[in-house]
DNA sequence: CGACCCCTTGACATGCATCAAAGGGAGTGG
DNA sequence: CCACTCCCTTTGATGCATGTCAAGGGGTCG
């Protein structure tokens, strides 16, 4: 979330339909890119391959078409901090400054769209459209990671991992009842919550031994019960067990 | 820091210059501010005092002129996070959506400038410097939301405390050796770096004991040692003591 | 079938929270 | 000017959530 844009799923939608793209779709984010076309690449990932790393040139903004990437920091002593995962219709790459804050790396194997930002930003043709479609995402993005920080600062274990299951619930439409994919690993979901392996995995026991989720398999699982998950996560029930 | 735009040094400065006054100087956030100084109203604070609630409709944006702001979210059952404080300097308000995402209170009495943001926002005589100006101010923001992020999510206290003391020095230049004003109690910095109030203590007894830290008083700090708090909020250095 | 990798569980350790009480410092009233 | 009071800070004693260390367990791929 930080440093990035997260396109909203109507847009992401608006941006599939032929019919969109006319004059004024150029003027939103996903109109841009489209109009880019020609000076876009489409590339491949493996599974734990590296996007870029922190620190390198930001020239060109990627757009997630299918798999999950991580975006992390290291700590000099090896410790590592995932700031979040982009899911496919995400952008990485578009708020930085001209070097990367953070290293990319791919979750799963991954296809993407390689955009170049300078032509991206050229802004003699942006109209008040657009401006408008990235100080709202800009918003929208702080809003996440601003709510991030607010739950690794107060939360707990369970409360993080209630967090962070309903939000991405929330990013791919999954109901409760329904399969709940995660992509990313239990180590990369400690690294993203602030916890150990170990600690993300008793807490999934716990949930499960509450009955609020079941675990068909490691990257999957069903939200049972997502107004005990909420009130978890808010901070207003607490686990018996 | 999330949902508001810290200004640099420089561009506070150059905003106090009269000269600057000029239809160039429309084009960036301050001199936009200035531009909209007839529908501007001057207000004061006492400490304590709310200046918005979470949820409140964010029409104004406020600068603040002299005084600290804490920016704060609470839990249903009464936990508190604080964001960010902001400076002399700061703005407050520019870059949420509709409602404010959070609680502004006055730590300390406060004088702020308040502008109406629609006024603000009528972006058609902005220029590409404001346009410029903007996403750069978007983008510095996050990366400093990103950072805290960051030292939530993987370090202890006298990391987190350090990071904290060089983050502050830093906002107002204050070099090593100098007395740093912490106006914030020990209680507004715990409640921003996730900790307790008691843990903050400790933090500040053992940094002192170890010799990188004066305490002059309460809310006045010495940095004896930038260098090793720096290695400290780094992960580099442990504390013997 | 075996090897590897990741997940899970258990036992133990510890950093920080919690609970409790004493120690300033600033403002107020005598 | 001093004493009182209130609020905040500091320190101490103890407990708990989570980290650390260690040992299986299960799925996947060659």
């Amino acid at each position: 979330m930080p440093m990035t844009l997260r396109l909203s799923r109507n847009e992401t939608d608006a941006a599939e339909i032929p019919a969109a793209c006319d004059a004024a779709a150029a003027q939103t984010i996903n109109g841009r890119l489209r109009a880019l076309r020609d000076f876009s690449s489409r590339e491949r990932f493996a599974r734990n391959e590296t996007l870029f790393n922190e620190g390198q040139r930001a020239d060109r903004i990627f757009k997630i078409i299918s798999g999950t990437v991580r975006l992390c920091r290291h700590t000099p002593d090896g410790r590592r901090h995932i700031a979040d995962f982009m899911l496919p219709g995400d952008i990485v790459g578009f708020a930085e400054f001209d070097t990367h804050p953070f290293t990319a790396e791919a979750v799963t194997d991954l296809t993407l769209s390689a955009y170049p930002r300078a032509r991206f930003e050229q802004w003699d043709s942006a109209g008040p459209e657009l401006r408008a479609g990235l100080l709202s995402h800009l918003a929208s993005t702080m809003l996440a990671t601003q709510q991030q920080l607010f739950v690794l600062g107060c939360r707990n274990a369970k409360e993080r991992f209630a967090s962070f299951l309903l939000r991405m619930a929330d990013r791919t439409d999954t109901p409760q009842g329904e399969r709940l994919d995660l992509p990313m690993g239990r180590q990369d979901i400690a690294d993203h919550l602030g916890l150990t392996i170990e600690t993300v995995c008793r807490v999934i026991t716990s949930l499960r031994g509450a009955g609020l989720i079941t675990a068909p398999n490691t990257h999957q699982l069903i939200l049972n019960d997502v107004a005990g998950l909420r009130a978890l996560a808010e901070g207003i029930a607490t686990l018996a067990a």
